[in-house]
DNA sequence: CGGTTTTTTGAAAGGGCTCAAGATCCGTGG
DNA sequence: CCACGGATCTTGAGCCCTTTCAAAAAACCG
């Protein structure tokens, strides 16, 4: 939806930070050579296997999640066209996390290798990669500061605010709407809640007016609201680039 | 403490990991050609100012927290001698989060811009930034899932474990017990918890046998108990540089 | 159309918080 | 070297948000 047929999700992603050169996209064509396609609730990597491959989303949602030994589940990210998987966990062998599919949608693997090259050829597309992952986890101290320190109706509008900016990064032409292909007990494993609470606290939101879920198409009818009780500040959505090395440097 | 001296902890921390060649020294010596001191409680960098520094961790404990319109605090990160501060954040101008001395110590701050000869100069040490910044988010990972979806109790664990781990990166001697100059108020801000809880968890695991706490020193009797308590596993930390670039690769 | 998944609703229990106040520890200045 | 004031640690009691458990309604899928 967000990207129009063949056209690279990764180079669209990218392409919106740095000019890229014909041979960024040329090396970045490469990781997106071949497409694996899941089908809703499928596991595409299982927790404590082996990393073999990182993954970009080229349609559909994604999400990665740990079980406890007693079964309680956190799911840590949620992942949406554009998105690079598993770039952090290069870092080990073997993986901390299960990537599951959210909904139908499809994934181009590759090797941890893939970035190697990039590495190596491309200064800039290597410091935008490591923006990225940086950017990564400022989402991440955001989620960490609402399991934290925030209440339940926190925690779900700014995972909302968060899933829209993402969204906006990839898609400049999203608006207040977009589907949510996220069953409330995946909201819950999310935001440390229980599916059932998240159901009150979502009729609540919609109660007040902050929100309308349709056809499962939510809008978010009042953004300030929203980040006024998420805390949200979404300016840190974007990268610097200007300290990036530039153009010709590589080679 | 655990650096002697004059010798880098930089240095020192990365050579755990990959052996680092004359020219990959001499950059990273360059980003630690000034030091700053700080007294506990100082302030390193104010919360929303603009990023113009990152810092390696010479001596001392320090703590990364953002502050909520109300006045709760979330700690997202706590940082040993040899971490490098603010690594994530170089992808934007602001900052989103505060810095400051949980103990006496000093920085090494260096621009932004030492990355870039970095990513320039030396893939292999790129790769292994990139793969210490994955590192970083894997910690945030197991500490999300400890706000999650964890008992006050385990939450707590996790943070001693998790600090004992990292403790030991930079310096394998480490045995059971380390100084922890941490306020309980800052170890709750940490962990999502009231300063009153975690005071009240602590005498709990003492009463256990787990741990023993004299002198600021504390010490992990039973490291086992702790790791199941926390669901705890630090396989996770240390890192695969199986797919970094060669040596001779750069220029 | 039947089975499974997901959403709703209600009532009761619990973990952690708040508020308040006393005890300790510690750095600083005289 | 001692005294003082602020920071930190303790302890107690009542409250509140969220969870649990159970079960019904609705939506979805093949």
């Amino acid at each position: 939806m967000t990207a129009q047929g063949d056209a690279s999700c990764l180079v669209a992603k990218l392409g919106h930070y740095i000019k890229l050169t014909a041979r960024d996209e040329a090396l970045l064509h490469r990781l997106e050579e071949q497409g694996r396609d899941y089908r809703r609730r499928a596991c595409v990597r299982r927790e404590g296997g082996r990393i073999e491959d990182l993954f970009v989303v080229r349609t559909g949602w994604f999400y990665s999640a740990s079980t406890m030994a007693d079964g309680r589940r956190q799911v840590h990210h949620i992942y949406v066209p554009g998105d690079l998987i598993g770039t952090h966990e290069i870092v080990c062998s073997v993986s901390t996390s299960g990537v599951y599919a959210a909904s139908d949608g499809s994934l181009c693997p590759f090797e941890k290798a893939g970035l190697r090259e990039i590495f190596a050829e491309s200064p800039r597309l290597t410091a935008l990669l490591y923006s990225i992952a940086g950017l990564e986890q400022i989402v991440l101290d955001d989620r960490l500061r609402a399991l934290g320190r925030m209440t339940a109706e926190g925690r779900i509008a700014q995972l909302l605010l968060q899933l829209l900016a993402r969204l906006r990064i990839n898609d400049r032409d999203t608006g207040n709407r977009f589907r949510l292909p996220l069953t409330q007990e995946l909201l819950g494993d999310a935001t440390g809640l229980t599916g059932i609470h998240v159901n009150r606290v979502m009729q609540q939101l919609k109660k007040k007016g902050l929100i309308v879920q349709k056809d499962g198409v939510i809008e978010l009818k009042d953004e300030d609201a929203l980040c006024e009780i998420a805390d949200f500040d979404n300016r840190y959505y974007d990268i610097d680039t200007s300290w990036f090395p530039h153009q010709a440097m590589a080679v």
